[in-house]
DNA sequence: TCATGTGTTGAATAATTGCCCAACCGTGTT
DNA sequence: AACACGGTTGGGCAATTATTCAACACATGA
């Protein structure tokens, strides 16, 4: 089917092919070996890196009833508008397995909706791996912002900041913030938000229809302090205040109230979008996670959340 | 009532955990089987319930993956033996990018065949192409017959008429046919037949294992008139009466009809190869030689196709 | 009560898949 | 030319998954 002796491209979509006969046609790689003209192994090879390169996408479709049941419970205990619980593998220490699978089911469902809608993303792996879940789609009717800036401490672009992947995967147009995560003070942080260009976006954010973001957590693997955007200092004083968690980049307590000064007066991320008009859908699980997960509920910093069997218990048990 | 329902909802709670640990937790069964408490057997058959309910559902993320389906459409609607469609490139006018490669993989995969095969070989631009692209290979064991005479009106050679090319390209013994492409009678192209050379290349063409073969338009650019076999009159004529399409020489209606009288009197081309015993596998694409292939499946004069996603889409649509 | 049909189970076994390794190929470097 | 290197290939084998089969549980209706 294949001429031998072609480039890359040709070999992802040999994978392609071959992840297609095996996932869909329910080929044995034995078959789909003879069908590509490949010895069995390459065949093997193939499949797995359909597989590893993302063009395979399994979704599980079937409400589990604890999971179902969990949810509701959730709901009804935190007044959230949104719940959605998937099963926990105990042993995974993946902190977005299932998770991401289930974000991106819900993320697609909005952005199936013909009335075009702006969504809010905030920033994380969680969110990355989300996003990497979803289909290409044809979005053009909707608007896509980011809450956080995309300018790391070292004028990078900021790795976890996933808007460009999302808005290029589902053709939507894109509104970033062109601006550092933090600034180096409140003054700056207050000047860069003036600026015509920023304020629009900051508008359309506060203007979201859905906002899906990620919970980092405080302790002493933050993401805040791994990725480079507050010190090691900092991350003590905010502990010290008694922050567990944080949402693009706005540090809390375990009551959900947002700390008082320090890195969260240099934030120049939006404000989060409304919990009384829009939906604010955080994507988080483990126990890493709880404090930070429980604060944000407390206080509806969120009013959605996407979460595993154990964490929802674990909220729950509290 | 409750009861019997209740085990059943249980099952499939039970199926779609299994399915979500093995599909999306990447658990083996065994360890499913651990985690759900029940043995490896069940497990399996847990998981295979999820697949089977369509608890699971697995999406390919990629052009080829709409290729394939469209291939298997096309096979089951129109009764075909053999079905291959290839990415549409919307841009290019080219009649022949995309399936000319595909054509050429087929190509030498019956060729890379050890046992010895007779492979009979139409004529056309993108059968050409499609030569072009074969790799060199080292065929002694197979027989190549050529379906269509290779003298042109003039008294040349053929340009499209490609069986010294392949022949050459994979060192097969070559059959062709030492004939004008149409005779000036009837009469005389059955006295042509009756030469015992060209008998016995008649008879190797009916007992061809594959054919390859393209699809020419009827319209006012008819490469048959094109290429001086068939005069402007007889082309109005052979439009007239319905024709649509041309398989070597013969010219046939959009109900795939071979057209009585007129050119197709003197076509001196071997007969097409049984669709019944053996593979015959028309390239063609585009939307003006649509009617032509749409004509030539829905009577079978071929019984495999290699054609683009544009092509086979707009195939299903009649 | 008992044959009967339906559906489930685990043992055994067959089929399929995943992985390691040595060999090989093309490429660039000395 | 010799050589190292990154990547690919197929053989061999171990792990995993699928299927078959006999045994069994259980509801149903005579």
């Amino acid at each position: 089917m294949s001429l031998r002796s072609e480039t890359g491209n040709n070999r992802l979509d040999d994978a392609a092919r071959a992840g297609w006969l095996y996932y869909i046609a329910g080929n044995t790689q034995e078959e789909i070996a003879a069908k590509l003209g490949v010895s069995r192994q390459s065949a093997q090879r193939l499949v797995s890196l359909a597989m590893s390169e993302g063009l395979v996408k399994v979704r599980l479709d079937h409400p589990i009833a604890n999971c179902l049941e969990l949810a509701e419970r959730l709901k009804s205990a935190f007044a959230l508008d949104f719940a959605e619980v998937v099963p926990s593998d105990a042993n995974s220490t993946s902190t977005t397995i299932g998770v991401a699978e289930a974000a991106a089911g819900q993320i697609e469902k909005w952005l199936r909706s013909p009335q075009p809608i702006i969504m809010a993303i905030g920033t994380g792996r969680t969110l990355r791996a989300a996003i990497e879940q979803l289909p290409k789609m044809d979005c053009p009717q909707h608007r896509i912002v980011s809450l956080t800036g995309n300018i790391t401490p070292d004028g990078s672009a900021a790795y976890y900041n996933v808007i460009f992947n999302l808005a290029d995967k589902v053709k939507a147009r894109a509104f970033p913030m062109p601006l550092p995560v933090f600034a180096t003070s409140r003054e700056e942080r207050d000047l860069l938000h003036q600026q015509p260009m920023i304020r629009t976006t900051l508008d359309l954010a506060a203007k979201a229809n859905v906002t899906f973001l990620g919970i980092g957590e405080l302790n002493d693997e933050a993401p805040l302090h791994e990725d480079g955007f507050i010190s090691a200092d900092e991350l003590k004083a905010l502990q010290k205040s008694g922050g567990v968690g944080e949402i693009v980049g706005w540090s809390y307590d375990r009551e959900g109230r947002i700390i008082e000064g320090m890195s969260n007066d240099r934030v120049a991320s939006a404000p989060i979008p409304s919990r009384d008009k829009s939906l604010v859908i955080a994507i988080a699980k483990g126990e890493k996670k709880l404090p930070g997960i429980a604060g944000a509920i407390k206080r509806r910093i969120i009013n959605g959340l996407i979460t595993d069997e154990l964490t929802a218990e674990a909220l729950l048990a509290e």
